[in-house]
DNA sequence: TATGAATGAGTGTTCATTCAT
DNA sequence: AATGAATGAACACTCATTCAT
């Protein structure tokens, strides 16, 4: 698993919190939230049951921890990566690139994050996906440069531009990881789309 | 509920099994899917709980009724609405409209399709969705007409693009529906996308 | 069980109602409220565990019904019967042999109320036992009837008095079940207790 | 705290276990044997939860040794104040006040024996409560010393009245414990108990 | 068809107890 | 002796499903 941070955070120095963590993603992302046992999670991570209860709330909150430090791991991977980029342009191409190979290579927590957490409604409703909307406001902000530098037209709403934006990495991302057969490279994807973004479907003679 | 299939279905003629239905999309797309109790259904159809078993298998079986038989809907009114149309664009755009607009008259509904059906494995994974296939091919055939015609640029791969289509539409949609307080009506947010997706964010001077 | 309340309730005119409370008064007297299972009450009960919750809120619930069915019943036993007689000699004397006579025929009860009622904390400190008080009072005014009629000295608080003469009833009450064999016929032991509460330890020439 | 046994046994002088005795009777007089748990009685005594495991074998054991200790307390506080009197009207007064003073003065404690003991069926049935017997052994003693010595009636039998004079201050010192706002000194209480005790309700006139 | 009382398998969570340090 | 992280057996309670009426 390539979901790694940096040790910093206390708990996250405590090898039982993060084989706890990995057994949740591979646990939820094979088998669902809702169809996945406490008692499974404990098994792969090899831990008592109770031993989750240490350092989780509940199962809940299992989950809820795993978006907060995915996201952040995510949005640290992402936004490191584009300050080395000063063109907008360049940037929203990378970005795009990035997405695809982050859950390119964590397709377990991919699965948690796009299909499992949607439909936990204690995430949805109750938590505010503060994280989320940080990981929404990178492209927000490049989308604002591009467009006060002259790249991008004044004329679309930065607001609704990420949405779209992001609905469409989301998609493909989703399509992409439930696919068995690969019938295109994440990489391919990605220059594509950004064509898509950048120059719409119209025809270059227009 | 605008949500009323014409009826020709044997079973949609029913009353009962009309009321099941309707309240199962109150009580999913309130409580979620997996938080709902079929006593709760059972109890706002103001049936009692075993005569939902007497038109439904099982509770599945109710969540994966409400996706057929809304994409049936869904289906037949674009498909309907879009046979109007001869130019490409004014489908594209009447295509982004219609969604919106469905999505809006039937808030209930769409949020038990974007964010319950997602986690349902049972239906990710198991169940074939064809109807959500054939739905995604309304938009493949847009595209594909519009590169024929020489509206769109061949440069884009269809099967990709419609993936990106459909997430940043799904994506403004799930957006638009979880707002509580609106901040632009689904009108604006269908132009802004039509143009994004034709035009993308390139200067028109470039 | 002699345990039988008069069917006026419409809950009591049920028979799961009745098996699930006979039951629980088997098993949490011999295995004691806090080591008696759901389980081990749903077995005796003949029905299925779940069907205890049709029936009651919870296990706490199971035991505060007992209490409450149980003091209505004592409390109208003696009730009734005390009102066969106007002199309060006759009336103290009746109402130790009631309640020794009703402990004998009720040890399972018996025991449930005297010994794992008193470390119910539910019950002890937040549910006001009301129907104990009720049937206290039947005591205090027995005892200001007699003061009242020159039968009793009115040296003696009644407040204190109640309470004391309930105490040593409840304490025989409880040896008695407790014995395994008795040293003595419960009418014996009605009978020095009466004495005792009426004319004290004192030598009757001084 | 008064409960203090003189320092005469070697578990005794050590200072881990009276503290951790002293916080079982806090923590269970609160909250009641059951639903204590072990971590609440350490984190209250300020030692490890496994330290408790160092000086009891468990849970149970905690409790019957709070018993133990503390009817050796009762027993020889009351024993040796009884030793400088000779006359039994006076050692039966003497008793009851002592009993309702060092409950007045152990509250806690006193909830424990009282409220929570009776329940535990380990202790009720299992173990033989010998020092309890002990205890009612001493009102025995009273009561035949008086019968011989002519201060009390022989008609009474003693063990009968051993356990009613027994219930009765127990029950009141349960309602004075259980009691707010104390309506009345425990001095009044054993006062009043004395006198119903020695001269019954029947009026001196008689 | 329709009912809803009854079922009982299933599971999140607790907590007394252990033991490596 | 003392710790407290880890254990895992235990259990109250839920709820999808059935079936006698």
């Amino acid at each position: 698993m390539i979901f790694q941070l940096p040790i910093t955070d206390k708990k996250l120095s405590n090898d039982k919190y993060k084989k706890i963590i990995d057994a949740a993603i591979k646990v939820f992302s094979k088998q669902g939230f809702y169809n996945s046992k406490v008692a499974d999670v404990a098994k792969v991570a090899e831990v008592a049951d109770g031993t989750i209860y240490l350092y989780f709330k509940n199962k809940d909150d299992l989950l809820i921890s795993i978006f907060e430090h995915s996201m952040d791991y995510f949005f640290q991977q992402v936004q490191k990566d584009l300050k080395t980029l000063s063109c907008p342009l360049d940037k929203l191409k990378r970005f795009i690139e990035l997405h695809l190979m982050l859950v390119h290579k964590n397709q377990n927590l991919a699965i948690v994050l796009q299909v499992e957490l949607r439909s936990s409604h204690k995430f949805m409703k109750e938590y505010q996906a503060e994280k989320f909307f940080q990981y929404l406001k990178l492209i927000e902000d490049i989308i604002l440069d591009g467009q006060e530098k002259n790249f991008f037209t004044k004329e679309i709403n930065a607001e609704i531009a990420k949405r779209a934006i992001f609905g469409a990495i989301d998609e493909l991302a989703l399509e992409w990881i439930l696919m068995k057969h690969k019938r295109y490279p994440h990489e391919e994807a990605a220059k594509q789309l950004f064509q898509l973004i950048y120059n719409g479907l119209k025809l270059k003679a227009d």
